[in-house]
DNA sequence: GTATTATGCGTACATTTGTACTGGAGTCAA
DNA sequence: TTGACTCCAGTACAAATGTACGCATAATAC
C-alpha cells in the first residue's frame, strides 16, 4: 500500500518542518524555512502541494487559508531514505555509515552516553535484528 | 577547490562499483551492476561518462577501451553526502540518525561489539568533537 | 576478406526537481 | 469603493536525472 514516490531532498526538508509543527499553513512553514536559507514563498507552496499529491501529507481549507499536515509519520520516511542511502552508497552495510558518523562528525560526550545506552539496551533483550 | 557538483543517487552506485574495482572499464562496472539489478549498458557508460564530467573520475584508453578510475576518495564523497542527508533530515544532528541506524534497521552482535570499541576508543583520546 | 561483435561517442528524451511569476479572489482600512 | 494585502491555484521553465537508441569504427571469427 505504501508506493510514494520517494521525496526529493528540498522536499524532505519542506516535509521536516512539516512534521515540527504538526500542522501548518504555507506561510508558517515558508517562514520557518526562512530562517535558515533565502526561500520564496511560491516555492514553499509548490513543494507542499507536491507534499501532498505524493501522499506524504493531507490538506484542507480552514476558512481561506489551505493547511497541511503531515499523513506519513517522519520514522517512515525516515526508514525509507536511509535505506536507500545505505544500500547505494554502503551496499546495504550499515556499519560503515555509523563508523563514519562517530569518527568524522563529531559526537558529542552527551551523544556518547546516549549511545552507550542504546547499545546497553540492546544487547539485554534479544539483540540482533 | 572541491566544487564538484553532487552525485545523483544512481551516480553513487556507480561510483561505488568504481571505488570496489579501483579500476574499471564501462562493461565490468555494467557487470558487477547487473548482477543486483537489470540495467542497460549505455545508462552506465553514461552515469561514468557524467562521473567523469563531474569531476569524480578519471579516463583514458587503453588500446581502444576506456578505463575509469575514481579521482575522489570514498570517503570525501560520503561525507558530503550523509552531511547533506543529516542537514535536511535531521537539521544537522548526528544522533537521531544513529538512534534509527540502531534501533531499526538490525545491528548484529559483531556489529555491536565493533561500535563499542569504537566508541571505547573515542572516550580515550581526546573524546567530543 | 566479409560478417559479426565489441566499444566509444554523441544524441535524444521524458520526468523530476528547484525555483518562481501571475492573476484572481477575499479582507481590511480609510 | 479604492487600495493595499493575503492567500490560493495555475502555469512556467531551465537544469538535472534516469534511461537508452544509433552510428561509426575497430577487433574477431570464419
Amino acid at each position: 500500500m505504501g508506493e510514494r514516490p520517494a521525496l526529493s531532498k528540498a522536499e524532505l526538508e519542506v516535509a521536516r518542518v512539516l512534521w515540527e509543527l504538526g500542522e501548518a499553513t504555507v506561510r508558517q512553514v515558508h517562514e520557518t524555512l526562512s530562517a535558515s536559507r533565502k526561500i520564496d514563498f511560491a516555492t514553499v507552496q509548490t513543494y507542499m502541494r507536491r507534499l501532498e499529491s505524493k501522499g506524504y501529507a493531507r490538506t484542507w481549507l480552514d476558512g481561506r487559508t489551505r493547511v497541511y499536515t503531515p499523513s506519513v509519520k517522519p520514522a517512515t520516511v525516515i526508514r525509507e531514505t536511509v535505506d536507500d542511502l545505505v544500500e547505494r552508497l554502503f551496499g546495504g552495510e550499515t556499519l560503515p555509515l555509523m563508523q563514519h558518523l562517530i569518527e568524522d562528525r563529531g559526537v558529542s560526550g552527551e551523544d556518547l552516553a546516549q549511545l552507550r545506552a542504546l547499545l546497553d539496551r540492546l544487547e539485554e533483550d534479544g539483540h540482533g535484528k
